[in-house]
DNA sequence: ACAGAATGTCTAGCGGTGCTAGGATCGGCT
DNA sequence: AGCCGATCCTAGCACCGCTAGACATTCTGT
């Protein structure tokens, strides 16, 4: 039985070869140069290869995105742990996310603004969306009754300021201004 | 020189008419039906006809999205007009930003999700955008130093709320609590 | 009024996209 | 050894954004 589970080896490694292709492929060339034949070439295989592994083009943004959503959720994590007192956890969670989607755009970009196949809001959400949605909850006080609300508020903002300066809807600079604006007045 | 004019108003009009069947077509069936092919069939003309109007598909949404520029600094003037004190005009601005993206899905996507021609921060920003933005500006005490940076983080939020809550990313409902919880929060 | 210029519009097609059917090839099993 | 299933590729479909070049129409100057 272990050739089928060479194969299933195989298959898996396979499979994250594609995924970190199209996501390297997106962080340099940008999304619209991500095309399955680009792809295919870069991981040394025909299209239908693609299609073997997943349901279409948007599977595999979905994978990439998933990802991301994983490495958020712990750059975050990292962040709201070094903070030195508990007062300055929302401040260095908030910078953490506005870093992570300044740097990797691509990422930051199929996981919020591409179509994508993933489900929201459904009954289980993605367990590394609600990781990186916890990390600014654990934020607030827990006898603060508004401490979920808070945390989609202030989730938005960053999200929100990310898109807008990302793309030059407002200056680019005073990122950091916005963020002391933001926290202060969020802060419980 | 009547023909003349009468070409140039001939032109006008049918500039508009792609314009508002490009609206039209995404408003029913999305961004993802609006193809130069549907589109041109639907305004009874040839695909070329299209590029002598614009320099591109991107162009048209681009259109698209400056009437809906337009049409949102009208909505938020109106709201805030309407609030009966001061202290309400802020939030009255932030539920007609929200209805507005909710109600005109594609439009809104258009403005601020899809690749476009449109140069921001730059020089001379759009009057429309810059209408839209100055709205929520006046919603803050002149003598308030921070009105600007409120005002943009404020948009900011509300975008946040508005494309996150659209994807299923956060709950879609209880967007009134998260209205209210971020007005009394930045209000000065 | 009429020839020539200018303008407008269309048909046809280019290179690219996501995706898939069908056949060839290779591996493991009896 | 020979079969059989899994795996992979070639070729192609329908569609995309966009454009060259031919055709028709309208305007202009004599």
């Amino acid at each position: 039985m272990s050739a089928t589970e060479r194969r299933a080896r195989e298959r898996a490694d396979r499979h994250q070869l594609i995924v970190n292709a199209a996501r390297e492929l997106a962080e340099t060339e940008g999304w619209e140069a991500v095309t399955t034949r680009r792809l295919a070439e870069r991981v040394e295989y025909s299209q239908p290869v693609l299609y073997s592994h997943f349901n279409g083009k948007d599977a595999i943004v979905t994978a990439v995105a998933v990802d991301g959503f994983g490495e958020l959720a712990e750059q975050l994590r990292r962040a709201r742990h070094s903070a030195a007192k508990p007062k300055q956890a929302l401040r260095a969670v908030c910078r953490a996310y506005l870093r992570f989607a300044t740097e990797r755009p691509a990422l930051y970009q199929a996981m919020f603004v591409l179509p994508t196949d993933l489900q929201f809001a459904s009954e289980q959400t993605l367990p590394q969306l609600r990781a990186g949605f916890d990390e600014f909850v654990s934020c607030f006080d827990p006898g603060n009754e508004q401490r979920e609300l808070s945390a989609e508020v202030v989730w938005s903002a960053l999200h929100g300021l990310a898109v807008l300066s990302g793309s030059g809807r407002i200056p680019p600079e005073d990122q950091e201004q916005r963020i002391d604006f933001l926290v202060t007045r969020m802060a419980d």
